[in-house]
DNA sequence: AACTATACGGAAAGGCTTTCCGGAAAAGCA
DNA sequence: TGCTTTTCCGGAAAGCCTTTCCGTATAGTT
């Protein structure tokens, strides 16, 4: 038997509560990597970031023993982000259009963090949590987007939500000299594919 | 023995020929590297290639001066093999056979070859040339084999050589946590799309 | 065989991740 | 509050890898 609660946390249940200037400290930790990672890329050294977070790398290794240990956070974090968005998404616009929107800031994701496809494709065992996560996370979001859709009648499903989700995490990761919007392209192509009306054949 | 230097009228940029056994060593380092990047991964020290290789640390550096330049080198070759299968499956098979079984060829080259994914999406401008290399090498060969397949009718094409050979290449990088059929049942659907006339079966 | 340009090997340099530990600060307790 | 305990911090140092350097060895030439 499992709980049926959020796992997400890494350290929820603790006999003491964690001190607040270590959590301020991760916080810090985080924020600066996810700014770090998106300007020099993922492979800056650790000092970067924690100068920017103003700490000292013994803090930032008590918090993530592994340099791909923060890696993986930022990441969570983001996917946590895009799982966030499709509520307020389905809430504000009509079935259709949230799911294209929400596949939007998806496919944003994808192509615009590189690290996501470094982690993703670089073999270190320590990201092999990482699709699991995405799909359980972004997995029921899109599934509730797809089923309003199709139920409204704007959308006749083809392909399963996990389907979906990882040719879409495929197509999108950036390659280089590739035309920018390539993977928009191959994406539009799929999400063409669902509209409602004849098959391509 | 004849002398080949000092063409008229055409400066010769090469001196004096390389050495056997330099060339004997980028042989084997090249080889040893394959080896060592299927089986422990990219990421392996270089000191592992060395001693399969049988050479010192410097020569490897001598010849491939960043370790980028030696997992670019491997993967062209690679590349280099996959075209030349080509050519030999179009002179064996009918045209659509040879087609599909290039396909699988280059499917299998991509999901197995970790480093290739990896070097991808590395950011690394290194890899730059990486994509342009497969397109121009892979390109010319996968459309001969589509234009002879379209041309006995047994295939309609619907995408450009192009096209296809990105989306092959990203949709087949391995993932962790993925049923191992995931990329070949993609492609498959993909390259059924091709086919002209009604699905099998 | 002698000579010279090339290539070799491995020690050392340089850089980055990760470990370690003395000191500092927060939480718990009277 | 003042004191004790526990947790956390910071940066120096260790460890591992890539990359450089240079004296030595050798293929190719005359």
């Amino acid at each position: 038997m499992s709980d049926n609660r959020a796992d997400s946390g890494v350290r929820d249940r603790a006999p003491r509560r964690m001190r607040t200037d270590a959590r301020r400290n991760i916080e810090s930790l985080l924020e600066a990597a996810k700014t770090v990672f998106g300007t020099v890329g993922v492979d800056a050294p650790a000092k970067e970031i924690t100068d920017l977070a103003g700490v000292g790398v013994g803090t930032l290794y008590r918090h993530f023993p592994q340099r791909a240990d923060l890696i993986k956070a930022v990441i969570e974090r983001e996917i946590d982000a895009c799982a966030d968005a499709a509520p307020a998404l389905a809430a504000t616009h009509e079935p259709g259009v949230a799911l294209a929107k929400w596949l939007d800031r998806f496919t944003a994701f994808v192509a615009t963090k590189r690290g996501f496809a470094v982690a993703l494709h670089s073999g270190d065992p320590a990201f092999d949590g990482l699709p699991g996560y995405l799909l359980q996370k972004l997995g029921p979001a899109l599934e509730s987007l797809l089923k309003a859709a199709t139920a409204s009648g704007e959308v006749r499903a083809r392909i399963s939500a996990q389907d979906l989700l990882y040719a879409v995490a495929k197509l999108c990761a950036p390659m280089p000299d590739e035309e920018p919007d390539y993977g928009r392209r191959m994406v539009a192509l799929l999400v063409d594919g669902l509209r409602s009306g004849e098959p391509p054949h």
